[in-house]
DNA sequence: ACTATTTGACCACC
DNA sequence: GGTGGTCAAATAGT
């Protein structure tokens, strides 16, 4: 059985940013040394070998790129808080709806589902949005009957930025999901079995899904694709925030090395059976004190960029 | 047949 | 009246 590091290793050793840069700066050397083939006018033998060579790198680059991001391309960019615009009340508000706003941005894929944080949506509308490029869409617990869970989700895609989803997240989620799998999703559901789309993605699991904890409660996704954790400057001496006390915001790291990841930007590819585990956040937290200064929200959660300090070190959790 | 999605209409708020 | 959020019938997918 593969460990959690061996599984991580892979994920960043197979597909990860370095080889895939690797394969790039390759690519761009062999093309270089065709074209002073070309002009010191070689054998064809010779250019057909490096036009092959370049065409095999940029393969291997292409297919890592679809890898991520058909399959682990959710990647959560940064995260910071800050404030959040306030939302109509509706006739009937739901306190719940009123507690807690979250919102997300999201380096998406082509998949329409930006978002596969665990939790089992229905969507139940979509509208075109005043100065934005694209429809939002909007989404609410597929427990909302059966259990009254209002946890309710928008998502619209960035207008800068078509690959970038912004989520909304309003509610808590007060729903009990399947009890093998507490935050299974669509996604989830192919773990354990190569699926079609799987197959179509290029896409394999990695073994079966193990117990996660159940974030059931909690309105902010388990991200379930690779978490991507930078300083909002790139900057690793500049973060001297997220001192998460007392526990409003919780972390959970399903691998506990990460001396291999760039010393510049923290990286953290997820295996596959930890998907559904890598962050795990509370929206009733302080954090706006701590990470953004004044923010003057006190119900409301925006989640933009996640900064870690370096010496951080997550520790697993359950709630 | 059941479930999920789409989409036009409705309603509340500004 | 404009806009955003929700409803619910129609439609599609399984």
């Amino acid at each position: 059985m593969e460990t959690k590091q061996q599984s991580l290793k892979m994920m960043n050793g197979g597909w990860g940013r370095n080889n895939l840069m690797n394969e790039l700066v390759r690519g761009k050397g062999l093309a270089q040394q065709l074209k002073a083939d070309l002009f010191a006018a070689s054998s064809a033998e010779m250019q057909c070998l490096l036009t092959e060579r370049i065409l095999g790198c940029y393969e291997k680059a292409l297919s890592m790129l679809e890898y991520r991001g058909s399959f682990a391309g959710l990647s959560v960019d940064t995260v910071n808080v800050s404030s959040i615009p306030t939302y109509r009340k509706r006739k009937t508000p739901s306190p719940r709806l009123a507690d807690e706003v979250v919102q997300v941005v999201v380096a998406g894929s082509e998949l329409d589902s930006p978002l596969d944080d665990g939790h089992s949506w229905r969507k139940y509308g979509q509208k075109d949005i005043l100065g934005s490029n694209f429809p939002r869409g909007y989404y609410r617990c597929s427990n909302r009957h059966a259990q009254g869970c209002l946890a309710t989700k928008q998502v619209q895609r960035s207008n800068s930025d078509p690959t970038i989803f912004e989520v909304v997240y309003r509610g808590r989620h007060t729903c009990i999901q399947s009890s093998r799998s507490p935050v299974r999703s669509p996604w989830q559901k192919k773990i354990g079995a190569v699926s079609k789309d799987a197959e179509e993605n290029g896409s394999t699991p990695h073994g079966p899904t193990p117990e996660v904890p159940d974030c059931s409660m909690s309105t902010v996704p388990n991200f379930r694709s690779d978490l991507m954790i930078k300083n909002v400057d790139n900057k690793i001496d500049s973060l001297p925030c997220l001192s998460f006390t007392p526990s409003p915001m919780e972390f959970t790291n399903p691998f506990e090395d990460i001396s291999f990841l760039d010393s510049k930007v923290m990286e953290a590819s997820v295996p596959d059976y930890y998907l559904s585990m890598p962050v795990c956040l509370t929206p009733d937290s302080n954090l706006t004190e701590v990470v953004s200064g004044p923010a003057s929200v006190t119900n409301s959660l925006t989640i933009d960029k996640i900064s870690f300090d370096p010496e951080f070190s997550f520790e697993t959790f359950y709630c």
